[in-house]
RNA sequence: GGGCACGUAGCUCAGUCCGGAGAGAGCGUCGGACUUCUAAUCCGACGGUCGUGGGUUCGAAUCCCAUCGUGCCCGCCA
């Protein structure tokens, strides 16, 4: 009921400065810190003290007597503070909300009716996943998830580079090189790690190899990337058998998140049907277009970009960016909106195709970019082509691992007499041990850099996903016991009023506004800040408000949708977040 | 050299977009709380020139300018 109430505080304020003859162009609203029982405040009363002569308390006190609660359901009064006016809220907006979080999908926002496409993750099939990547599956999952939730109907597209030249010279050294060749085992029994060597091999074998050998190898490649430009058949095949076999073994190790995606594609796709092609006629007539040193490129100046965009190679091959293009407007054609989660090395790639999809007439304001900075090593970058970095693979094994050891080491003083099997441990171990290695990355500012140290990517101690999934594990333990989830109709929102209850529930309240302003801004990382406050406003309320000993039947009903709505909130957030919430830890 | 990001407690980070109520957490350190619905919890103490210097403002971590440090980019690679 936070959202409501926040549109009647503005309509109470814009009728009460309307009624004064004063602008209504900044009603000053914000959240007043905590320690105050104020759900809304206003420091609107500072810019208006000059204009009508009077201090800031002085024109507060006479704003809020002016105010008019009488229309609204959830505020119920206004109150002054110094210069500050704080909004209270009405019975109503505690009983609704304790009834509005009874439903399992609390926080969904109401349908906008607005498709957008979510592209992420799009690694190039190279090789295994590492961790340096994996900062863009977890993010993107998470934008996806929160604009999904944000009322958004939204659809999941992995782009798959099967047409540059790495993956030529990839197909090249795949096709040159024998089991032989190569100097290393496969550092694990699936595909992408077996391949990849064979990648590792024809990168270092065109650095090192002699001139004459070089030149042969590259006139291989060149020719791979005409085959694909023809629509040869043949080129596309053998290209494709690389992909397809190593894009196989990435998304088993991103189905471990899990990501998921609706839909691979492919960018020969964009080249197969012509698009890319019928784009590059179109840029050429384009005013920007300027042929120099026997190559077609764009001028964005106009754009503050000062670095010519080439868009056709001379010998007429296109680029990447320029099938992205064709890639763009195909989004543009069947989707309202497109959202791309890419590295911060894009970023100047991405301010090119912005700049372009404009020149070619189409609005970029329907394109958003969430930028984000990589993942490195205290020694540098991570790189699949020099083979060094984290694999995502080890991270998630090691950290399932530490999980596991966690949950047996608190098997013997643990009070709760559920008995926890084998199977049980396993899931916890995987819940817990996944769950803490997307939170950490979720949980920060993409633009933030990250170094990654395995001490601290598996430290589980609190703000960190074990603390959140614990809150879920005592709401179902609670639940569990006392055999009965309320319904809207059995519960008095009325009868909780300690402090620790109404904190709880003003913080539920806010869920569907933290839905909105993380879906809306591409920003999920505010949901994770969010689920540490709902988590401590939780634990904070289970020392001190007993649920299934309360002292009378109504107190205890109330708590239990409490602890109902809580379950709800907090399982929501952590799905959004692609954390697992668990029944038991 | 140019462009873009980042810089908040010893460490890891919220807060910055949209300026307002003594700058908030966690880890670590120190001291407390389990006959209790799960102690992966809670309570308390210690700890901050919000990189630095200017400016705008009644008010600046937040906006502007400059400066330093770090990262990324500046390919007919992706």
């Amino acid at each position: 009921m936070f959202r409501p109430f926040r549109s009647e505080v503005e309509s109470a304020m814009t009728g009460c400065l309307e009624a004064l003859d004063l602008p209504t162009g900044d009603l000053g609203i914000e959240e007043p810190p905590e320690d105050l029982d104020a759900t809304l405040a206003s420091s609107v009363a500072f810019r208006l003290a000059s204009e009508l002569g009077a201090a800031p308390p002085q024109v507060a006190q006479q704003l809020a007597d002016a105010v008019d609660t009488d229309p609204y359901d959830y505020l119920d009064a206004v109150s002054t503070q110094g210069p500050y006016l704080n909004f209270h809220t009405s019975d109503a907006y505690q009983t609704e909300t304790l009834e509005a979080a009874q439903e399992s999908d609390y926080g969904q926002l109401e349908d906008r009716g607005e498709s957008v496409v979510v592209e992420h993750t799009s690694a190039n099939p190279t090789g295994p996943v590492h961790v340096g990547r994996a900062r863009n599956p977890i993010l993107g999952d998470a934008v996806a998830n929160a604009m999904e939730m944000a009322g958004y109907d939204v659809e999941r597209h992995y782009y798959v580079n099967d047409a540059g030249r790495q993956m030529a010279v990839f197909t090249w050294a795949y096709e040159k090189f024998d089991e032989s060749d190569l100097d290393s085992e496969p550092a694990r029994d699936r595909t992408e790690y077996d391949l990849v060597r064979y990648y590792r091999k024809g990168n270092s074998y065109l650095e090192t190899a002699d001139e004459s050998a070089v030149e042969a190898a590259e006139a291989e490649i060149a020719s791979i990337l005409q085959g694909l430009e023809a629509g040869d058949e043949e080129t596309y095949e053998r290209v494709g058998e690389v992909v397809d076999q190593v894009l196989g073994g990435m998304k088993e190790c991103l189905a471990r998140l899990p990501a998921e995606f609706d839909e691979f594609v492919k960018e020969t796709r964009f080249m197969v049907d012509g698009s890319t092609d019928e784009l590059a006629e179109r840029l050429k007539e384009t005013e920007y277009a300027v042929y120099e040193e026997d190559a077609w490129q764009l001028e964005l100046d106009e754009y503050g970009i000062d670095k010519n965009l080439v868009f056709l190679r001379s010998d007429e091959t296109s680029l990447y960016t320029t099938r992205d293009l064709a890639h763009h407007e195909w989004k543009f054609d069947n989707f309202d909106r497109a959202v791309t989660v890419l590295g911060e090395d894009h970023k100047l790639q991405a301010e090119q195709l912005q700049a372009t999809l404009d020149i070619l007439g189409n609005d970029p304001e329907r394109l958003d970019d969430v930028i984000y900075s990589y993942v490195n090593l205290p020694e540098g970058k991570m790189s699949t082509r020099r083979g060094t970095g984290v694999m995502l693979d080890d991270l998630l094994d090691e950290a399932i691992d530490r999980a596991r050891e966690e949950v047996e080491t608190r098997l013997d003083d643990r009070i709760r007499d559920d008995e926890l099997d084998d199977d049980d441990i396993e899931r916890i171990a995987h819940q817990v041990g996944i769950g803490a290695v997307r939170y950490d990355i979720v949980s920060k500012q993409p633009t933030k850099g990250i170094t990654f140290r395995w001490d601290e990517a598996l430290d589980f101690e609190a703000q960190s996903a074990p603390y959140v999934q614990y809150v879920h594990a005592r709401c179902c333990g609670i639940l569990e016991e006392a055999d009965t989830e309320p319904t809207a109709t059995e519960f008095d929102a009325d009868v909780l009023s300690t402090p620790e209850e109404r904190d709880l529930l003003a913080v539920v309240a806010r869920f569907p506004a933290v839905i909105e302003e993380a879906g809306e801004d591409l920003e999920p990382h505010r949901i994770a800040t969010y689920t540490r406050e709902l988590a401590e406003s939780f634990n904070g309320f289970y020392r001190s408000c007993p649920v299934l000993t309360a002292e009378d039947a109504d107190t205890r009903q109330a708590r239990l949708a409490l602890v109902a709505a809580a379950k709800h909130t907090v399982a929501n957030a952590l799905s959004v977040l692609g954390v697992a919430a668990p029944d038991s830890m």
